[in-house]
RNA sequence: GCGAAAGUGGCGGAAUGGUAGACGCGCUGGCCUUAGGAGCCAGUGGGGUAACCCGUGAGAGUUCGAGUCUCUCCUUUCGCACCA
């Protein structure tokens, strides 16, 4: 044993054992219960950054502690590895992306295993493996078969200059990043799977997730946003029948049928068919149906924008009244929801209120509040109501709710054959179609004889080839002859092999059931899939609540409907773990631009209150403007690079500091005196064990069966109660309400004790020597290296990886007294030491002799006397 | 713009509707010395000599009792469909 604590060798040491023994290493025994815990498999973006290693010391601690608890773990690990990043650095490097993926990949295997996680390595896969991504072709080919997977036009950012696709990340204030040119709209044909065929079953089984964040799957049902309403038609105006020569008309898609009254306007999104048909003979119109197409595809921007709209000299009438109303494009209308086109009614909808004020468009009030609360101001009504009520100047249905009046309208469309009502949904069919290189290539052959063919399943995979370098014009497969190039599997004629390649949502919406039988050649998945899932604990990043959630619980259903697993929802239980935060340092360069500073090259400056104010850089002693916190991001240079924690001062000091920081599902400010200080604690935890260890070997002791005059003193049960305390409130902050945080901090407590426990003896060693032991299993899931060795270090054989959790004794936790509060009028007044179990008239009688208690009740009645045994006592006077 | 969450000492954070600030960082004072990236002890929300009073982003409400529940507002963070 070691006198000091030397982090390098005690890890290093810990995860040769682990390894020489395949510790982590799973097998399928249906005679144990099972518990699959998952971390989000990271990208290979070159070295692991704290959200990684916070990440997956969560999931390690869960798996860890599960093991001692009895269960058959498994925790596997893999790679997110097709992506944007790789074309990137290709781009700017001329290294393919294979290589600088399979690189970092290397790199980054090695950083998680300095940090030691109980991963089973064996199970490892990459999605850029042709062993994965084969089985992304197959399902594929299945859902073209059942109709799942479809081709239809989607719109995309254009980049004119280097004629290529853009990602919308690749869009910066509407230019191309390398070429700044204005973007266009493009729409192209792509492959799309039918998710919307499940959206009524994805809302319905959110609520048979008890396991997940209420927040995860609110959000959730707002992005299916089912919403009931009123599809309806205006049919074409009589000049405008003739105009288009069609006989017509424009569907728009309500929920607030009640307002129809109220319609002065039908806004249209620019890229709607109708929008063209009249921008062909319209000048100034075309000209801003063009600038309408440069602008952004993203819905922020669509929705933040200023309202701008044009009149396309087309009209429609109303279904019920027949009064003529403009069809006018508006830039705030989305194609891709709906019938991209809305009625507009100024007087109850916030944005149709600001496009008919900047437009000088009439605004009808047609609902008021049902108490009238709102009155006529002069001759108008108060403009802009939202809410429902009661309809005026609505012809017939004037004075009926605006329930009533949405059942009675919606029954009048329906019968003139111009409207009916309908749910419909916020979620849209999923694009998959991607125009780029690093990808998951789509099986399909494109044949000028017999169309479009799919790939053969005994020809899969079809293999990307991996010696390609994008250069940020188009895709340099579409480029590669001997790719394209193919027969027609049906006709045997020259064909087109199809270059798009598929979305990475694609790869990481069913990795986790390809770790349960990673090996598995000859099909998608085995039995072994029907052992391990649903995964018991899914861990990762809140910014994946909604895409990547829902994309897998859908790609799960759909393998289910192909019969390959019984099961619908792949997650139980789920943990959003929050972002990790650091100070931003910059300074403004000559060119006005900031100029960013890490942390690690700063000392920061705070004013006498303590409050940060700004920083002095180590190189060169001048001052550097403090900018906030944020996350960790490489354009504002504030991250930490895990591997220089690591060696500095250990895996497990990383471990415990995100683990201790904050609890998991918050957001986690770093900082390195707190780094230090976790340090620090596991510097005492090693002397406390080494200063015991070192005593004379005294005989084992089994405190459990001591009782009377041999029992330890008052001094030695307090310890071993808030021995026993701490892993009471250990067992549940892990096991049940995953507080991390809270659970290390009762370890700490119960180190200082056994500092303050002075005691020498027999049973004095007994005692310090049972709180240790217990303090190093509690602490084993967390930092499992240093507890390897101390565990040793107490005189045991065995390795603590392989040890029970222990139960807290019920004799080491029971009390004779308590402490019981006593308020007055809900304010602290005195606290009283009282037996357990202490009656209400027990402690009513000892707090009124209080002399506290007594200043604040003397003169007045005692009205009312609640009673919290054992804990509280309120006296209203 | 829409959806979601969070605001508590100098800082990170703790509190099944029941003692606000556990634990840690930082700071202050002291001790020790095998001078270490040490260790140990004490103190540390504000005001007041004290008894006590005030304090959980702002305002209202429910309750014997609210950091916790409800409503309104403010601020910050995350997501918005081609970043992963």
């Amino acid at each position: 044993m070691q006198e000091r604590y030397e982090p390098v060798a005690v890890e290093r040491a810990a995860q040769q054992y682990w390894d020489s023994h395949g510790s982590f290493e799973a097998r399928e025994d249906s005679s144990r219960a099972k518990y699959y815990c998952l971390s989000m498999f990271p990208y290979p973006s070159g070295r692991l950054h704290m959200g990684h290693v916070r990440n997956y010391t969560i999931g390690d601690v869960l798996a860890r502690f599960m093991r001692m608890q009895g269960h058959n773990v498994l925790q596997p690990m893999g790679w997110d590895a097709f992506g944007l990043p790789a074309e990137n650095a290709a781009i700017a490097n001329g290294v393919p992306p294979a290589t600088w993926t399979r690189d970092n990949i290397a790199y980054m295997r090695q950083q998680l295993r300095s940090l030691g996680f109980a991963i089973d390595w064996k199970r490892e896969l990459a999605t850029c493996d042709p062993s994965y991504y084969r089985w992304n072709q197959w399902l594929f080919l299945r859902m073209l078969e059942r109709g799942i997977a479809f081709k239809r036009t989607g719109i995309v950012n254009w980049d004119p200059a280097d004629q290529t696709v853009l990602a919308n990340e690749q869009v910066i204030d509407g230019r191309g990043w390398r070429t700044g040119a204005l973007v266009e709209k493009r729409e192209i044909p792509m492959y799309y799977l039918r998710i919307t065929d499940y959206a009524e079953e994805l809302l319905a089984a959110l609520d048979q997730l008890p396991g997940w964040p209420e927040r995860v799957r609110v959000m959730q049902a707002n992005w299916l946003g089912r919403s009931e309403g009123v599809e309806l038609a205006f049919p074409f105006a009589e000049d405008t029948r003739a105009l288009l020569g069609s006989n017509g008309a424009l569907k728009v898609f309500t929920t607030r049928a009640d307002t129809l009254f109220g319609v002065s306007f039908v806004a249209i999104s620019a890229e709607h068919p109708l929008a063209t048909a009249a921008a062909a003979a319209n000048g100034t119109l075309a000209a801003f149906v063009e600038v309408c197409r440069h602008g952004s595809t993203m819905e922020v921007d669509v929705a933040s924008a200023e309202k701008r709209g044009m009149a396309t000299g087309l009209h429609v009438s109303h279904p019920l009244t027949g009064e003529r109303i403009a069809i006018w494009v508006a830039n705030y209308v989305l194609m891709a929801y709906g019938e991209g086109a809305v009625m507009g009614v100024p007087a109850h909808d916030e944005r149709d209120f600001a496009f008919a004020q900047r437009y000088e468009l009439p605004i009808r009030t047609v609902i008021i509040p049902a108490d009238g609360s709102r009155e006529r101001v002069g001759a108008r009504w108060q403009a802009q109501y939202s809410d429902y009520g009661v309809l005026v100047d609505s012809g017939e249905y004037s004075g009926l709710s605006s329930a009533a009046a949405i059942d009675a309208i919606a029954a009048a469309l329906e019968s003139k054959g111009l409207g009916r009502k309908r749910v419909r949904w916020r979620l849209r069919d999923w694009g998959i179609s991607r125009q780029r290189y690093w990808g998951c290539p789509i099986p399909l052959i494109h044949c000028a004889r017999c169309g479009e063919v799919p790939v053969p399943d005994a020809q899969l995979p079809v293999v990307l080839p991996e010696n390609l370098v994008p250069d940020g014009s188009g895709n340099p497969l579409a480029r590669l002859a001997e790719f394209v190039n193919c027969s027609c599997p049906r006709c045997g004629e020259p064909a087109r092999r199809e270059t798009d390649t598929m979305d990475t949502f694609v790869d990481s919406s069913w990795y986790f059931l390809r770790y349960t039988c990673a090996d598995q050649q000859q099909s998608a998945l085995d039995q072994r899939a029907r052992y391990w899932m649903p995964v018991d604990q899914y861990i990762g990043g809140i910014e994946h609540a909604i895409l990547h959630l829902l994309y897998s619980r859908f790609w799960t259903r759909v393998m289910r409907d192909l019969a390959l697993l019984p099961l619908a929802e792949p997650f139980a239980n789920l943990l959003t773990q929050g972002m990790v935060l650091n100070q931003i340092y910059f300074r403004v360069g000559a060119d006005g631009r900031r100029q960013f500073l890490n942390p690690a090259e700063v000392e920061p400056r705070f004013d006498a209150d303590g409050v940060r104010i700004g920083a002095v850089s180590l190189k060169d002693d001048a001052s550097v403007e403090y900018g906030g916190l944020g996350t960790m991001s490489k354009s504002k240079n504030n991250g930490v690079d895990p591997q220089t924690l690591v060696e500095k001062y250990g895996a497990d000091t990383a471990r415990l500091f995100t683990m201790f920081a904050a609890p998991p599902e918050q957001s986690l400010e770093w900082s390195d005196e707190g780094v230090q200080g976790q340090f620090r604690f596991l510097r005492r935890l090693w002397k406390a064990v080494y200063e015991h260890a070192a005593e004379d070997s005294l005989p084992q002791i089994d405190l459990r069966a001591l009782a009377g005059e041999s029992a330890p003193s008052e001094a030695g049960r307090a310890l071993r109660r808030t021995a026993h305390q701490a892993l009471a409130k250990v067992t549940s902050d892990i096991g049940r309400r995953r507080t991390f945080n809270t659970a290390i901090a009762a370890v700490m407590e119960l180190l200082n004790a056994v500092g303050q426990y002075q005691e020498r003896g027999e049973i004095a060693h007994a005692v310090r020597h049972e709180a240790l032991e217990l303090a190093v299993l509690m602490l084993s899931p967390i930092v499992p290296h240093i507890c390897h060795s101390l565990w040793h270090a107490l005189g045991h054989a065995t390795a603590v990886i392989d040890e029970r959790w222990p139960e807290p004794d019920p004799q080491a936790l029971a009390q004779a007294m308590v402490e019981l509060v006593v308020q007055v009028n809900g304010k602290l007044r005195a606290r009283l030491k009282l037996p357990v179990g202490a009656s209400r008239e027990c402690a009513l009688e000892a707090a009124l002799a209080d002399s506290a208690v007594r200043r604040f009740v003397t003169g007045k009645s005692v009205l009312k006397v609640i009673h919290v045994p054992d804990r509280l006592l309120n006296l209203v006077v």
